[in-house]
DNA sequence: CTGAAAGCGCTTACAG
DNA sequence: CTGAAAGCGCTTACAG
């Protein structure tokens, strides 16, 4: 049975194996500026391997007066529903970090409790803050008069903009879904919120007025969570008259539930009805049919944002941030032909 | 307007400020060993408060050789619809670790590939590791032949058990559900899984056998996740002579559709039938009904895994970890008492 | 009870 | 092109 090794390796450990200055070794593996024989780097590099050195953060991150990390600031109380899946974020984001070489520090913070600094700043060389549409919290304004290098993720909306953010476009993300539809062949098409959420409705507007297309009044409709709700909404969609042929909605989680009560009504989907969602839930693959849908680029976000961090904390060509990222259509079979029509040429 | 300061204060800043020496501030600081007046332990106090004053991480982990930081481990691919709610679970993890002055490092990995090592181990004092019910990982045995500090969570079905786990005990969840019902009065219950899952049939059988209430054949029943099988499923308990009164499931997601395709053949819930789920799910409490339903006990599992492992790595007395927490009842409106039942007294 | 000193492990100018 | 040395900021025995 082997023994594990009784303490980590040191520099020191690996110029003496290696017959090198602890200097000769440092610069090697960092890829330092020394001019040193081919053989003596490749020593360098196999007894470093071999003895599984890797250099203390601690003295390493004091000696270069970096942290080398990232803080992920998370809000305690994501809105619920909201277009972000935080933990997708969240590994995104920590994925990213690891190919830019930091560690990812995560702290949660409360948006509602205006006092309190997340803890991170001196202990990571910048922060990524992710902020829901509604939340006013003024800790990037704090951060920003700390000189703390920062990102946030969603602040598209804010009245003042931060120097640095990076959001999904939620707006053009309706507009390609109603699209979707109109290319289709839809012409009498429905918004369905779950809250109030007047980007999306922008998507929507700007959709149907590209394509000439009427919008009634009785087509914006806004639903809430309760199921009662849902049920009123169904009933009354099934009487309009004329009827939508399709429905975007703002949130697969009610676009999942409402194509049921579609069914309990008669209506055939998408014979009847084609229905989109938003959000890419998990159960939206799962659901018969499969709900086409729209989906946040996290991954795109998450790698945009670090690499910017990134830049800033490496004192690269400091240009602003202020990226509004385009939302994805994922079709499946909950949208088609709308009654009648033709399929498109 | 001020000028932010120029750089972090050190603690030769906070000694001469205080007319005393480093040792002493750091002492003081610290909470260490000092013998000192009143006086000069407040002055230190207030001076460091005034300038805002934090160690350096860096330099404190060298010379105290430890990192203060805990990692989390992450599964790359979470199994679909698990019990566990990764990122309630992130966030536990990371307030648990907060109160006990530890950072958090995140570090995603893929438990099928057997051959890499999280970066984590000498960044970090200690891990906790996640795995689902199915993962056969070997990276238990890697970080404990490694001596790196490790609690899994969720280890507790393992053949090979871990030293260090804490999981949560399923099949208990599914026996207070069940238990729930025959409190009600019901006699008749069917089991639905959406996966083969024999811990929380067994949860099931046990409520059951301890009531001295029969259990057919064909009220255990597996169901999946397409919809064409629930429709079916939905037929058949329907069709089925006794039918049953009640039904515990073993998913929120798949209760919630189920639910709703008994609504369409004409079963109230919970007057003709009542329904358990599982998982505490947030459209759970939007539905009507609302889903009566078993919740995993995220915070303590976090609680219990942080604080022991900040045990092992402070070398407290290192007993081990093998605790299974109960699953918790959430009691909503989806039960009732069975139809021609009397209410319980 | 205090203060001067060593040392944690690393990086990087700076002489040779 | 190399090697000896200083310094990053902190903690902790160790003399006084």
């Amino acid at each position: 049975m082997e023994l594990a090794p009784k303490t980590k390796p040191s520099i020191r450990d690996v110029a003496a194996a290696a017959g090198v200055s602890r200097a000769a070794v440092s610069l090697v593996l960092n890829g330092g500026k020394i001019r040193i024989s081919q053989e003596k780097r490749d020593k360098i590099i196999a007894v470093a391997r071999e003895l599984n050195y890797t250099p203390h953060v601690g003295a390493r991150r004091l000696a270069i007066r970096r942290m080398e990390t990232l803080g992920l600031v998370l809000p305690t109380q994501p809105e619920a529903l909201s277009e972000y899946n935080l933990f997708e974020l969240t590994h995104a984001v920590a994925e990213a970090a690891r190919e830019h070489n930091y560690d990812l520090l995560l702290h949660f913070f409360d948006p509602s409790q205006t006092d309190a600094m997340p803890g991170t700043p001196g202990r990571v060389d910048g922060s990524i803050v992710v902020l829901g549409r509604k939340d006013t919290s003024d800790l990037p304004a704090r951060l920003s008069a700390a000189q703390h290098p920062t990102v946030i993720v969603g602040g598209g909306f804010f009245v003042q903009k931060p120097e640095h953010f990076i959001d999904v476009d939620v707006s053009t993300g309706l507009m390609i879904a109603t699209r979707h539809l109109i290319q289709l062949g839809h012409r009498n098409i429905a918004y369905v919120s779950h809250t109030e959420h007047s980007e999306k409705m922008n998507g929507y507007i700007v959709a149907m007025t590209k394509a000439r297309l009427p919008i009634r009044k009785e087509w914006i409709i806004e639903i809430g969570f309760t199921e009662k709700a849902l049920q009123e909404a169904a009933a009354q969609i099934k009487e309009m008259n004329p009827r939508p042929t399709g429905l975007v909605f703002t949130s697969d989680a009610i676009a999942v539930r409402m194509m049921r009560l579609f069914r309990e009504l008669g209506l055939r989907i998408p014979a009847d009805l084609s229905i989109t969602g938003f959000d890419n839930i998990e159960i939206a693959s799962f659901v018969t049919p499969g709900l086409t849908t729209v989906r946040v680029p996290t991954r795109k976000i998450a790698d945009l944002a670090v690499r910017h961090l990134v830049g800033i904390v490496e004192k690269q060509p400091p240009r602003k941030l202020q990226s509004m990222l385009t939302a994805e259509l994922v079709v499946r079979n909950s949208t088609g032909v709308p009654p009648g029509g033709l399929p498109p040429m």
